[in-house]
Parts: structure tokens; C-alpha cells; sequence
DNA sequence: CAATGATCCTGTCCGC
DNA sequence: TGCGGACAGGATCATT
């Protein structure tokens, strides 16, 4: 669920709550949630986080230590401070450890997200080879036309390629392909490049106000009552019956995903 | 190399 | 009230 805007707002409230703070540790209480580099140096911690980056959905901490933590929350993860926190709650599969005896939690009930420990030198060897960021320049229509136009795999699937660009999920790209105005199924080789042009215009104009609200675009929709309120109105065709102008909805299943679009306003 | 499908995992929801 | 099954989806791996 989180996508490039939500992980840049938890991402900003975490350097928040990390500022001028000392990090004492990090624990681990699911196997495989955190993953530890093996030349990690023996001085990672203490540490103060000396900078933070976000990269596609990852999360990267550069400590003053030599060391680094990437956190990728997948679905259902979630980063949550807690002042003297006690046992570890329920879905709590590892903790960052603060001088004082705070901490910041990482909550993930389905426990596909993953905090990788790793010593700077050896950043590269744990990122995958991720495409541009979207909201770069570099993310053009040119871009994109020449690593689609051979292509016969839907555009959704392309767009869902963390190697092409970097940041998109399921939402934001029905929401943007909605816009764009081309079906989700279409053939990559198919794409018009006025259609291309509109793909990346409108995944720069969809992600940038996500950004705005907040990242609270989409979020749980089974917490709606604690979310007051911007995704009700953001959202244009992902788990809805209608489009903006009335028509039904269709709903393919590409790549394993369910694909809200529009038979009329989509071509 | 490209495309597709299975896999990881648990909470939620629906129909019976 | 409870049960089984479908579903949610990011990234990786296996298969065709």
C-alpha cells in the first residue's frame, strides 16, 4: 500500500523523530525482518542519523557511525514512536532503539517488510537496480518511450516495474492511467506517444498532489474513521463502481492485481 | 531476454 | 456464531 508519496511522509516524520537523537540498537523479533550486512562494523551503534534518503519505496538512514539502515515497509508495514515502549506488540517484528529508552516500531502483520543493517560502503550491494525517480527529470516521455516501445506486457505491468521507474504501486498507477486516459491492458509497443507524454504528466500531477495531502491519498480504507478524509475525495477509479462521469467500472486482473478503469474514459 | 505465475503472510470480509 | 475461501499487494523467484 504504500507507495512513493506515503513512504516520503513516514519517511519525514521519521527524520522528525530521529533528529539529534542517539540510536542505541536495533532489534529483531520475526525471523528475516532484519537483515544484517556480515561486514558490518562492530561501532554501528551508538549513532546519529546524519542523513535520510528516500529512493523509489526505500527508506535509507545514513548513521555517523559507517553504518546505514534501509527499511522498506511493503504492504502492511508501519513505523510508530513510542516513548517507553514495553513488550513488543503483537505485529511488532523489530524495533530501533533510541538513547533514553525510546523507540520506533516497526509494526507489519503480514511481515514482507525488512530492515536491512549495513555498512555504508556496501549500500549498492543491498538496493535493487531501481529506474528514475518519477517526479525527476529524468522520467520524460522520451524515457519511457524507449524502454516500452518493444514491449508487449501491459502498460499497468510496465509502470508497476520498480526497473523502469521507481515509486509506483498498484493505486497511483490505476489513478494515473485513468487520467492518462489509456486502459491498463494496453501493450507497452501500443502506447501513442501523446499517450506517453499524458502517462508521464499525469504520474508527476498524481503523485505530486499525494504529496500534498500528506501521502494520506490512500492509505487503509479499512481506517477510514481514523483518517479524516483526503483519499475519500482523491481517488478517482481504484475500488470504486464508477467513474468520475458516471460510466461503470472495469476490473482486470493484470499481473496477479486487480485494475480498476474505465471502458469509455480509457482507450 | 521477456512474460507470466507462484510465493511469502495475516487480517478482513463475504456467503453459507 | 463460526467456518472456509477469496482477497489485498511489493518484490522475488521459478517457469515457460
Amino acid at each position: 500500500m504504500p507507495e512513493l508519496p506515503e513512504v516520503q511522509t513516514v519517511l519525514d516524520g521519521l527524520s522528525e523523530v530521529l533528529t539529534n537523537r542517539v540510536l542505541t540498537g536495533l532489534e529483531c523479533y520475526y525471523p528475516g525482518t532484519v537483515i544484517v550486512d556480515p561486514l558490518l562494523p562492530d561501532e554501528a551503534f551508538p549513532a546519529r542519523v546524519k542523513e535520510t534518503i528516500r529512493r523509489g519505496k526505500y527508506m535509507i538512514l545514513h548513521l555517523d557511525s559507517g553504518a546505514g539502515l534501509i527499511i522498506h515497509l511493503r504492504m502492511t508495514g508501519k513505523l510508530v514512536y513510542e516513548p517507553d515502549p514495553r513488550e513488543p506488540h503483537k505485529h511488532e517484528r523489530a524495533r530501533i532503539l533510541l538513547e533514553g529508552g525510546d523507540a520506533v516500531r516497526f509494526i507489519d502483520p503480514r511481515t514482507f517488510g525488512k530492515i536491512t543493517l549495513f555498512a555504508s560502503a556496501n549500500l549498492s550491494r543491498f538496493m535493487p537496480a531501481l529506474g528514475p525517480e518519477p517526479l525527476s527529470k529524468a522520467f520524460d516521455a522520451q524515457y519511457l518511450s524507449g524502454l516500452i516501445a518493444h514491449r508487449s506486457a501491459p502498460i499497468k505491468n510496465l509502470l508497476l516495474d520498480q526497473r523502469i521507474v521507481a515509486g509506483l504501486g498498484n493505486i497511483y498507477v490505476c489513478e494515473l492511467l485513468y487520467r492518462a486516459r489509456v486502459q491498463p491492458q494496453r501493450e507497452g509497443r501500443k502506447v501513442s506517444a501523446p499517450e506517453i507524454r499524458r502517462i508521464v504528466n499525469h504520474t508527476k500531477d498524481v503523485l505530486q498532489e499525494a504529496l500534498e495531502v500528506g501521502g494520506t491519498s490512500i492509505s487503509d480504507y479499512r481506517r477510514i474513521d481514523d483518517k479524516s478524509g483526503e483519499f475519500q475525495h482523491f481517488l478517482r477509479v481504484y475500488q470504486k463502481l464508477e467513474c468520475p462521469k458516471g460510466h461503470p467500472l472495469g476490473n482486470l486482473r493484470l499481473g496477479g492485481r486487480s485494475s480498476f478503469y474505465c471502458p469509455v474514459c480509457q482507450k
